[in-house]
DNA sequence: GTTAGCACTCGGTATCATCGAGTGCTGACA
DNA sequence: TGTCAGCACTCGATGATACCGAGTGCTAAC
């Protein structure tokens, strides 16, 4: 489709361009390694390159600014996958050398880290809520009519309920629903919880049902969100409203799942300005990858950034912690 | 010290800068209520203000913006505490008739609703991990080799910690470990784990020993930060490095939680500029409360917003969620 | 097909004049 | 003495103008 030489002209275009953030001139071009021809031949090259909508001219006398179209070309040409640089590929191994702590805490972390790393603003979403199965579940009263209901999941993810009693109770009928919950629940999925078979004794205790309700009723919680890095949104961007409307999306955090889950989804592991289908981020774009613990994915990890970020770069790290840390908590 | 007319000049000065964000001219300032007084009479006045260092002049032939000294007269000048609008109120009535969930998730909420109200950053600050004593201890094997220990504390707080042993165990072990534990904990603190008194036999056991370290050691954490807004930020300034600044302060969770503790602790409900003693949030305020259960402070929300922000508005916000999240605490 | 040369384009920067909101001061008045 | 109308003055913001230079497209020669 491009021939060899143009390929290389919008790939000198690309990385010009994610530098320095400013148009890029056939000038610039002919000085950039492996290309041999003059400005001129440059110049023939990007006018066709731009009929074709990889490049476009932001006005007549200016130099050419990568489409979304050309940011694609470049990613999909990259063949080698991308080294971290030696210092961050010390980091990498310094963090999950010294990880510990759970789950929540250890996905937070890995944020920081990702993020860290780039400079960008990083997401790491956690295991969704309603796939692991019951580990165990405990009652514990509060008060003598509020009983809190702690439910250990396959995946360690604790999730909790109150529940609110019309009459009091006390330990010993506390302790007897804890036990029977346990067996109606442990090793099955906590969605599972409204549609279990309750015998008639089952029913008669308030507390049973009421814990069985409180656990079942509750809407399928959205995954968790980890975010890091969003003052990097601010360097990345010198319009205040851009940053803005960015901050906004990402403080809606069903919003951020379902775009790392889509692009997935659609095979992608980069999605370019209105590739993500979100408006209000048709200035950024995403690298995302999916983290797996024994061979099935638990959730995902990316990297948000202006369209010009430095693909490569992103896409070495998002890979390296996204392996590790699922190699990590296989491990623990 | 400042009579009467001249302290209607700076709250009237003041209050046009909020609503508007340009100096404000002695032309204003006469079409404000209350000021009955000529252009020149206020203008005298003015230059007044600014020699004592209540307002400051960007230059010569330009209108005056408040100092940080203005900013304090005029909120220590508010007498009257403040009332939200009728549509605010609702919303506040609405939240907490229908707020449910545990602890975290309620924090989380209530600090969007107190952004939500104010249109600026909304803080929230947990509650002291280490102030609650336990209520329960579970444990919970994952593999053979890696237990969770589950710690419900008396404020609803979860704590959990996983314990990697050297050698496999049982049910059986972990459910002696278990309820070991609880006799030795509840109803004491969880710094205390560390240091309780194992008898011999307590000693011989791997998994209790190892329990008790895993709770006792881990460095007292900083009360969880509960953001939410942070996209107004963005929206109070206009230079995009501003922003940045703000935002990588509020990245740094053990900062926020100081600065509350700060404000609170010289008996201040608002910190102004300078005063809040960050030096990147010097065009910034602070306005905070603590939230209290049954008279005890538990924790603190706080709004942050630019230092021409609506104090009234804000302090009437923090005040009402304030009281009413440890009314409806001290119930669940 | 490539390239040197060249006329041309146009955003960015600097210069300058104008405009007007706002000031401080002066002198009159109650 | 405090208030205020009047006035000259200041200075940022706005807009017009000129200029510069990076960059272009085209043409003609190799």
């Amino acid at each position: 489709m491009l021939d060899e030489r143009k390929a290389n002209v919008l790939r000198a275009v690309v990385e010009e361009y994610i530098a320095t953030a400013q148009p890029v001139g056939s000038g610039h071009v002919t000085r950039a390694p492996g290309i041999n021809v003059s400005a001129a031949t440059v110049r023939n090259d990007m006018a066709l390159l731009e009929q074709e909508g990889y490049l476009y001219q932001p006005h007549t006398s200016a130099g050419r600014v990568p489409t979304e179209k050309g940011y694609r070309f470049f990613v999909d040409s990259l063949t080698t996958p991308g080294r971290l640089g030696g210092a961050e590929a010390q980091q990498v191994r310094n963090f999950f050398a010294h990880a510990h702590g759970e789950l929540e805490r250890m996905l937070q972390d890995t944020s920081r880290l990702l993020s860290s790393l780039t400079a960008y603003t990083a997401v790491v979403v956690g295991p969704p809520h309603e796939a692991a199965t019951v580990r165990s579940v405990q009652l514990v009263s509060l008060t003598s009519t509020v009983v809190l209901v702690v439910v250990v999941l396959s995946n360690g993810v604790i999730e909790k309920r109150t529940i609110d009693l019309a009459a009091e109770t006390d330990e010993a009928a506390v302790a007897d629903a804890g036990r029977r919950l346990c067996e109606l629940l442990v090793g099955r999925p906590l969605t599972e919880a409204a549609k279990v078979d309750l015998t008639e004794r089952d029913s008669a205790d308030p507390l049973l049902v009421a814990g069985l309700r409180a656990l079942g009723d509750e809407p399928p919680e959205e995954p968790d969100v980890y975010l890091a890095g969003t003052s990097n949104m601010a360097a990345a961007f010198d319009a205040v409203s851009t940053v803005q409307e960015i901050l906004r999306i990402l403080e809606q955090h069903f919003v951020v799942v379902s775009l790392l889950k889509d692009v997935l989804d659609r095979g992608l592991s980069v999605a370019i300005g209105t590739e993500t289908g979100v408006q209000p981020l048709s200035d950024c774009s995403v690298v995302v990858a999916p983290y797996e613990v024994d061979g099935e994915p638990l959730g995902s990890i990316g990297v948000l950034g202006p369209t010009r970020m430095n693909y490569p770069q992103a896409m070495a790290a998002v890979a390296v912690v996204s392996e590790r840390l699922g190699r990590r908590l296989s491990e623990g």
